[in-house]
DNA sequence: TCTGGGGTCCTAGGACCC
DNA sequence: TCTGGGGTCCTAGGACCC
Protein backbone atom coordinates (compact mmCIF):
# COMPACT_ATOMS: atom_id res chain seq x y z
CA UNK A 1 0.00 0.00 0.00
CA UNK A 2 1.03 3.19 -0.14
CA UNK A 3 -0.46 6.88 -0.27
CA UNK A 4 -0.47 10.10 0.89
CA UNK A 5 -3.27 10.50 3.35
CA UNK A 6 -4.35 13.67 5.70
CA UNK A 7 -1.93 12.91 7.94
CA UNK A 8 1.83 11.45 8.63
CA UNK A 9 2.61 10.42 11.72
CA UNK A 10 6.44 9.24 12.90
CA UNK A 11 6.39 6.60 15.51
CA UNK A 12 10.00 6.41 17.58
CA UNK A 13 10.82 4.13 20.05
CA UNK A 14 12.79 6.00 23.43
CA UNK A 15 16.34 5.10 24.02
CA UNK A 16 15.42 1.68 22.04
CA UNK A 17 18.74 -0.26 22.49
CA UNK A 18 18.89 0.65 25.92
CA UNK A 19 15.55 0.32 26.89
CA UNK A 20 15.00 -3.29 25.20
CA UNK A 21 18.16 -4.15 27.56
CA UNK A 22 16.74 -3.19 30.52
CA UNK A 23 14.00 -5.12 30.11
CA UNK A 24 15.88 -8.48 30.34
CA UNK A 25 18.33 -6.29 33.26
CA UNK A 26 15.30 -4.27 35.35
CA UNK A 27 17.80 -4.28 38.19
CA UNK A 28 19.73 -1.64 36.16
CA UNK A 29 16.98 0.90 35.69
CA UNK A 30 17.67 4.00 37.25
CA UNK A 31 21.49 3.80 36.49
CA UNK A 32 23.39 5.09 33.75
CA UNK A 33 23.53 2.18 30.81
CA UNK A 34 25.81 2.79 27.83
CA UNK A 35 25.06 0.48 25.13
CA UNK A 36 28.02 0.04 22.72
CA UNK A 37 31.24 -1.73 20.68
CA UNK A 38 31.58 -5.35 22.79
CA UNK A 39 30.64 -3.52 25.69
CA UNK A 40 34.42 -2.72 26.71
CA UNK A 41 34.92 1.03 27.01
CA UNK A 42 38.74 0.49 26.73
CA UNK A 43 38.29 -0.87 22.98
CA UNK A 44 37.78 1.15 19.29
CA UNK A 45 33.99 1.55 19.34
CA UNK A 46 31.22 3.55 20.02
CA UNK A 47 28.30 4.54 22.19
CA UNK A 48 25.02 3.04 20.06
CA UNK A 49 22.92 4.25 22.90
CA UNK A 50 23.03 5.97 26.19
CA UNK A 51 20.30 5.75 28.78
CA UNK A 52 18.38 8.77 29.76
CA UNK A 53 20.92 8.70 33.07
CA UNK A 54 23.96 8.53 31.28
CA UNK A 55 23.06 11.48 28.79
CA UNK A 56 22.76 13.75 32.06
CA UNK A 57 26.52 13.03 31.90
CA UNK A 58 27.20 14.28 28.40
CA UNK A 59 27.34 10.49 26.83
CA UNK A 60 25.27 10.65 23.44
CA UNK A 61 25.30 8.31 20.56
CA UNK A 62 28.31 7.95 17.88
CA UNK A 63 30.80 9.58 21.26
CA UNK A 64 34.12 7.08 21.56
CA UNK A 65 33.56 4.66 23.98
CA UNK A 66 36.91 5.59 25.31
CA UNK A 67 35.28 9.45 26.21
CA UNK A 68 32.27 8.21 27.59
CA UNK A 69 33.85 6.00 30.16
CA UNK A 70 35.59 9.34 31.12
CA UNK A 71 32.05 11.23 31.16
CA UNK A 72 30.81 8.69 33.30
CA UNK A 73 32.64 6.27 35.36
CA UNK A 74 30.46 4.68 36.84
CA UNK A 75 28.18 4.01 33.56
CA UNK A 76 27.23 0.02 32.93
CA UNK A 77 29.05 -0.68 29.47
CA UNK A 78 26.73 -3.53 27.46
CA UNK A 79 28.08 -5.00 24.37
CA UNK A 80 25.30 -4.27 21.43
CA UNK A 81 23.32 -7.70 21.06
CA UNK A 82 21.61 -7.30 17.57
CA UNK A 83 19.53 -10.10 17.34
CA UNK A 84 17.73 -9.01 20.77
CA UNK A 85 16.54 -5.90 19.13
CA UNK A 86 15.72 -7.35 15.87
CA UNK A 87 12.91 -9.23 17.71
CA UNK A 88 11.79 -6.76 19.93
CA UNK A 89 11.76 -4.25 16.59
CA UNK A 90 9.93 -7.33 14.81
CA UNK A 91 7.10 -7.35 17.71
CA UNK A 92 6.82 -3.03 17.78
CA UNK A 93 6.48 -3.34 14.29
CA UNK A 94 3.54 -5.78 14.50
CA UNK A 95 1.87 -3.87 16.97
CA UNK A 96 1.88 -1.29 14.57
CA UNK A 97 0.60 -3.35 11.16
CA UNK A 98 -2.52 -3.89 13.42
CA UNK A 99 -3.53 -0.35 13.02
CA UNK A 100 -5.69 1.27 10.67
CA UNK A 101 -2.72 3.15 8.76
CA UNK A 102 -0.30 2.53 5.94
CA UNK A 103 2.55 1.65 7.78
CA UNK A 104 6.81 2.82 6.26
CA UNK A 105 9.11 0.95 8.35
CA UNK A 106 12.26 2.89 8.42
CA UNK A 107 14.43 1.34 11.32
CA UNK A 108 14.73 -0.82 13.84
CA UNK A 109 13.09 1.61 16.14
CA UNK A 110 11.23 4.01 13.51
CA UNK A 111 8.07 3.97 11.19
CA UNK A 112 6.22 6.74 9.22
CA UNK A 113 2.46 5.87 9.55
CA UNK A 114 -0.22 7.37 7.04
CA UNK A 115 -3.89 7.81 8.62
CA UNK A 116 -6.75 9.53 7.89
CA UNK A 117 -8.06 9.61 11.67
CA UNK A 118 -9.61 13.29 12.29
CA UNK A 119 -7.98 13.23 15.61
CA UNK A 120 -4.45 12.36 15.11
CA UNK A 121 -3.71 13.34 19.03
CA UNK A 122 -5.84 10.47 19.77
CA UNK A 123 -4.28 8.03 17.42
CA UNK A 124 -1.00 8.64 18.12
CA UNK A 125 -1.96 8.16 22.15
CA UNK A 126 -3.38 4.71 21.09
CA UNK A 127 -0.40 3.57 19.23
CA UNK A 128 1.41 4.44 22.36
CA UNK A 129 -1.03 2.42 24.28
CA UNK A 130 -0.89 -0.55 22.02
CA UNK A 131 2.90 -0.46 22.17
CA UNK A 132 3.23 -0.27 25.38
CA UNK A 133 1.03 -3.21 25.58
CA UNK A 134 2.68 -5.41 23.77
CA UNK A 135 6.34 -4.99 24.56
CA UNK A 136 6.53 -2.53 27.61
CA UNK A 137 8.65 0.05 25.45
CA UNK A 138 7.83 3.66 25.37
CA UNK A 139 7.55 5.48 22.13
CA UNK A 140 7.04 9.61 21.65
CA UNK A 141 4.96 10.17 18.17
CA UNK A 142 5.38 13.20 16.03
CA UNK A 143 2.63 14.36 13.81
CA UNK A 144 2.80 16.21 10.98
CA UNK A 145 1.38 17.16 6.84
CA UNK A 146 4.00 15.69 5.58
CA UNK A 147 7.42 13.00 6.51
CA UNK A 148 9.47 16.10 7.64
CA UNK A 149 7.16 17.42 9.92
CA UNK A 150 5.75 14.86 11.53
CA UNK A 151 9.95 13.43 11.87
CA UNK A 152 10.94 16.43 13.29
CA UNK A 153 7.74 16.59 15.28
CA UNK A 154 8.84 13.47 16.99
CA UNK A 155 12.27 15.56 18.53
CA UNK A 156 9.54 17.42 20.51
CA UNK A 157 7.12 14.61 21.82
CA UNK A 158 10.27 12.72 23.42
CA UNK A 159 10.26 11.40 26.09
CA UNK A 160 6.92 9.17 25.51
CA UNK A 161 4.96 11.89 24.46
CA UNK A 162 3.11 13.67 21.33
CA UNK A 163 3.70 16.45 19.23
CA UNK A 164 1.97 18.20 16.31
CA UNK A 165 4.25 20.37 13.97
CA UNK A 166 2.27 21.99 10.61
CA UNK A 167 2.28 24.18 7.89
CA UNK A 168 0.47 26.43 10.77
CA UNK A 169 3.19 26.19 13.41
CA UNK A 170 6.25 25.46 11.32
CA UNK A 171 7.68 28.68 11.64
CA UNK A 172 6.63 29.72 15.66
CA UNK A 173 8.64 26.11 16.14
CA UNK A 174 11.21 26.02 13.86
CA UNK A 175 12.41 29.20 12.43
CA UNK A 176 14.38 30.84 14.52
CA UNK A 177 16.74 27.19 14.67
CA UNK A 178 20.07 26.45 13.09
CA UNK A 179 19.69 24.50 10.27
CA UNK A 180 21.36 21.76 11.21
CA UNK A 181 18.10 21.37 13.71
CA UNK A 182 16.43 20.09 10.17
CA UNK A 183 16.34 16.25 9.17
CA UNK A 184 19.21 16.03 6.41
CA UNK A 185 21.56 18.75 7.00
CA UNK A 186 24.39 18.20 9.24
CA UNK A 187 27.11 19.94 10.26
CA UNK A 188 29.05 20.28 7.23
CA UNK A 189 26.20 21.76 5.49
CA UNK A 190 25.44 23.84 8.24
CA UNK A 191 28.39 25.78 7.73
CA UNK A 192 28.57 25.70 4.05
CA UNK A 193 25.12 27.97 4.34
CA UNK A 194 26.34 29.74 7.23
CA UNK A 195 29.25 30.87 4.72
CA UNK A 196 26.52 32.35 2.78
CA UNK A 197 24.48 34.42 5.64
CA UNK A 198 22.05 31.37 6.12
CA UNK A 199 21.83 30.50 9.63
CA UNK A 200 18.02 29.86 10.97
CA UNK A 201 15.76 27.91 9.51
CA UNK A 202 13.36 31.01 8.15
CA UNK A 203 17.20 32.37 6.55
CA UNK A 204 16.94 29.22 4.57
CA UNK A 205 13.33 29.14 3.52
CA UNK A 206 13.61 32.68 2.36
CA UNK A 207 17.06 32.07 0.57
CA UNK A 208 17.16 31.82 -3.51
CA UNK A 209 17.13 28.09 -4.92
CA UNK A 210 19.36 29.37 -7.92
CA UNK A 211 21.95 30.53 -5.77
CA UNK A 212 21.74 27.42 -3.37
CA UNK A 213 21.73 25.51 -6.72
CA UNK A 214 24.92 27.37 -7.66
CA UNK A 215 26.80 26.40 -4.88
CA UNK A 216 25.53 23.21 -3.49
CA UNK A 217 24.17 21.90 -6.80
CA UNK A 218 21.56 21.29 -8.80
CA UNK A 219 19.20 18.97 -6.62
CA UNK A 220 20.57 19.33 -3.40
CA UNK A 221 20.26 23.49 -3.63
CA UNK A 222 16.62 23.43 -3.95
CA UNK A 223 15.97 20.87 -1.64
CA UNK A 224 17.55 22.85 1.37
CA UNK A 225 15.52 25.14 0.28
CA UNK A 226 11.80 23.21 0.46
CA UNK A 227 13.65 21.78 3.63
CA UNK A 228 13.73 25.33 5.20
CA UNK A 229 9.97 25.80 4.46
CA UNK A 230 8.71 22.42 5.69
CA UNK A 231 7.90 20.78 2.60
CA UNK A 232 8.66 17.42 1.98
CA UNK A 233 6.64 13.86 0.58
CA UNK A 234 4.22 12.89 2.20
CA UNK A 235 3.72 9.66 0.78
CA UNK A 236 3.71 6.42 2.60
CA UNK A 237 4.77 3.34 1.38
CA UNK A 238 4.23 -0.07 3.07
CA UNK A 239 5.93 -1.84 0.27
CA UNK A 240 9.40 -4.16 2.15
CA UNK A 241 12.09 -2.39 1.87
CA UNK A 242 14.68 -3.65 -1.13
CA UNK A 243 18.67 -3.36 -0.34
CA UNK A 244 20.22 -1.46 -3.25
CA UNK A 245 23.88 -2.99 -1.40
CA UNK A 246 25.25 -5.30 1.30
CA UNK A 247 28.77 -4.25 3.32
CA UNK A 248 30.67 -5.31 5.68
CA UNK A 249 33.42 -3.70 7.34
CA UNK A 250 35.84 -4.00 10.34
CA UNK A 251 37.83 -2.04 12.57
CA UNK A 252 41.04 -3.39 13.67
CA UNK A 253 41.63 -3.03 17.66
CA UNK A 254 45.41 -2.74 16.37
CA UNK A 255 45.87 -1.16 12.90
CA UNK A 256 47.55 -3.86 9.99
CA UNK A 257 51.05 -3.52 9.25
CA UNK A 258 51.49 -6.60 7.28
CA UNK A 259 49.64 -6.20 3.48
CA UNK A 260 49.05 -10.05 3.17
CA UNK A 261 47.01 -10.19 6.52
CA UNK A 262 45.18 -7.12 4.77
CA UNK A 263 44.50 -9.62 1.55
CA UNK A 264 43.08 -11.95 4.23
CA UNK A 265 40.65 -9.78 5.96
CA UNK A 266 39.41 -8.30 2.70
CA UNK A 267 39.07 -12.22 1.38
CA UNK A 268 36.94 -12.74 4.65
CA UNK A 269 34.95 -9.57 4.32
CA UNK A 270 34.25 -10.30 0.23
CA UNK A 271 32.89 -13.95 1.28
CA UNK A 272 30.56 -11.89 4.02
CA UNK A 273 29.26 -9.86 1.62
CA UNK A 274 28.31 -12.82 -0.95
CA UNK A 275 27.05 -14.41 1.59
CA UNK A 276 24.53 -11.73 2.29
CA UNK A 277 23.70 -11.02 -1.56
CA UNK A 278 22.98 -15.29 -2.09
CA UNK A 279 20.97 -15.14 0.91
CA UNK A 280 18.53 -12.72 -0.23
CA UNK A 281 18.55 -14.38 -3.97
CA UNK A 282 19.76 -11.28 -5.30
CA UNK A 283 23.13 -10.67 -7.91
CA UNK A 284 26.05 -8.30 -7.35
CA UNK A 285 27.16 -5.75 -10.30
CA UNK A 286 29.92 -3.90 -8.44
CA UNK A 287 32.38 -4.58 -5.69
CA UNK A 288 33.77 -2.09 -3.62
CA UNK A 289 36.84 -2.12 -1.26
CA UNK A 290 37.10 0.74 1.57
CA UNK A 291 40.36 1.33 3.32
CA UNK A 292 40.97 3.48 6.27
CA UNK A 293 44.52 4.09 6.90
CA UNK A 294 46.23 5.84 10.02
CA UNK A 295 44.88 8.26 11.61
CA UNK A 296 41.32 8.21 9.57
CA UNK A 297 42.12 8.95 5.96
CA UNK A 298 39.49 6.77 3.78
CA UNK A 299 39.27 5.95 0.26
CA UNK A 300 37.85 3.63 -1.87
CA UNK A 301 38.35 1.36 -5.13
CA UNK A 302 35.85 -0.51 -6.95
CA UNK A 303 35.91 -3.05 -9.55
CA UNK A 304 32.56 -3.86 -11.93
CA UNK A 305 32.07 -7.43 -12.33
CA UNK A 306 31.60 -8.92 -15.91
CA UNK A 307 27.97 -10.14 -15.37
CA UNK A 308 26.09 -10.31 -12.58
CA UNK A 309 26.89 -13.00 -10.05
CA UNK A 310 26.61 -14.06 -6.25
CA UNK A 311 29.02 -16.07 -6.61
CA UNK A 312 31.46 -16.31 -3.94
CA UNK A 313 34.39 -16.49 -5.35
CA UNK A 314 33.83 -13.93 -7.94
CA UNK A 315 32.98 -11.76 -5.51
CA UNK A 316 36.01 -12.55 -3.23
CA UNK A 317 38.36 -12.31 -6.64
CA UNK A 318 37.20 -8.86 -7.59
CA UNK A 319 37.44 -7.79 -3.73
CA UNK A 320 41.07 -8.41 -3.75
CA UNK A 321 41.52 -7.00 -7.89
CA UNK A 322 40.33 -3.71 -6.37
CA UNK A 323 42.47 -4.26 -3.49
CA UNK A 324 45.63 -4.08 -5.77
CA UNK A 325 44.52 -0.16 -6.53
CA UNK A 326 45.82 0.85 -3.11
CA UNK A 327 48.84 1.85 -1.81
CA UNK A 328 49.70 -0.85 0.97
CA UNK A 329 52.66 1.30 2.43
CA UNK A 330 50.52 2.52 5.26
CA UNK A 331 49.01 0.84 8.26
CA UNK A 332 45.44 0.18 8.02
CA UNK A 333 42.50 0.79 10.83
CA UNK A 334 39.88 -0.27 8.58
CA UNK A 335 38.65 -2.08 5.93
CA UNK A 336 35.04 -3.06 4.71
CA UNK A 337 33.63 -4.24 1.29
CA UNK A 338 30.62 -3.44 -0.35
CA UNK A 339 28.32 -5.15 -3.00
CA UNK A 340 26.42 -3.18 -5.35
CA UNK A 341 23.38 -5.25 -6.42
CA UNK A 342 21.29 -5.34 -9.62
CA UNK A 343 18.09 -3.97 -9.79
CA UNK A 344 15.42 -5.96 -7.81
CA UNK A 345 13.11 -8.29 -10.19
CA UNK A 346 15.96 -8.56 -12.82
CA UNK A 347 17.56 -11.68 -11.11
CA UNK A 348 15.88 -15.04 -12.12
C1' DT B 1 36.34 13.51 21.29
C1' DC B 2 41.66 9.30 18.70
C1' DT B 3 36.51 8.73 16.06
C1' DG B 4 31.39 1.53 14.67
C1' DG B 5 28.74 -0.65 11.19
C1' DG B 6 25.05 -0.68 8.01
C1' DG B 7 22.99 1.90 4.68
C1' DT B 8 21.30 5.95 1.05
C1' DC B 9 21.83 9.69 -2.18
C1' DC B 10 24.32 13.50 -4.62
C1' DT B 11 28.34 15.67 -6.98
C1' DA B 12 32.20 16.31 -9.98
C1' DG B 13 35.47 14.91 -13.28
C1' DG B 14 36.96 12.05 -16.98
C1' DA B 15 35.99 8.76 -20.73
C1' DC B 16 33.56 7.97 -24.61
C1' DC B 17 30.43 8.73 -28.40
C1' DC B 18 28.09 11.33 -32.07
C1' DT C 1 45.69 17.50 -36.92
C1' DC C 2 45.49 22.72 -32.29
C1' DT C 3 40.16 20.86 -32.35
C1' DG C 4 32.70 22.49 -30.52
C1' DG C 5 28.82 20.96 -27.89
C1' DG C 6 25.97 17.73 -26.08
C1' DG C 7 24.64 13.40 -23.73
C1' DT C 8 25.62 9.37 -20.92
C1' DC C 9 28.22 6.24 -18.18
C1' DC C 10 31.64 5.18 -14.72
C1' DT C 11 34.26 6.16 -10.63
C1' DA C 12 35.73 8.25 -6.17
C1' DG C 13 34.53 11.13 -2.63
C1' DG C 14 31.45 13.30 0.54
C1' DA C 15 27.44 14.10 3.51
C1' DC C 16 23.92 12.30 6.09
C1' DC C 17 20.98 9.03 8.79
C1' DC C 18 19.96 5.25 12.32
Amino acid sequence: MRGVTPWVLHVDLDQFIAAVELLRRPELRGRPVVVGGDGDPTKRGVVSTASYEARAFGVHSGMPLRTAARKCPDAVFLAVDRELYEAASATVMATLHELDAIVEVVSWDEAFLGVEAADPEAFAQEIRRRVRAATDLDCSVGIGQNKLQAKLATGFAKPAGVFRLTDATWFAVLGDRSTDALWGIGAKTAKRLSALGIDTVRDLARADPHVLAATLGPTTGPWLVALGQGRGSSTVDSAPYVARSHSRETTFQRDLEDWDRVRAEVAVLGRGVAAAVGQEGRRAVRVVVKVRYAPFRTSTHGRALAAPTSDPGVIEAAALAALDAFEGDRPVRLLGVRAELEDAGLAD
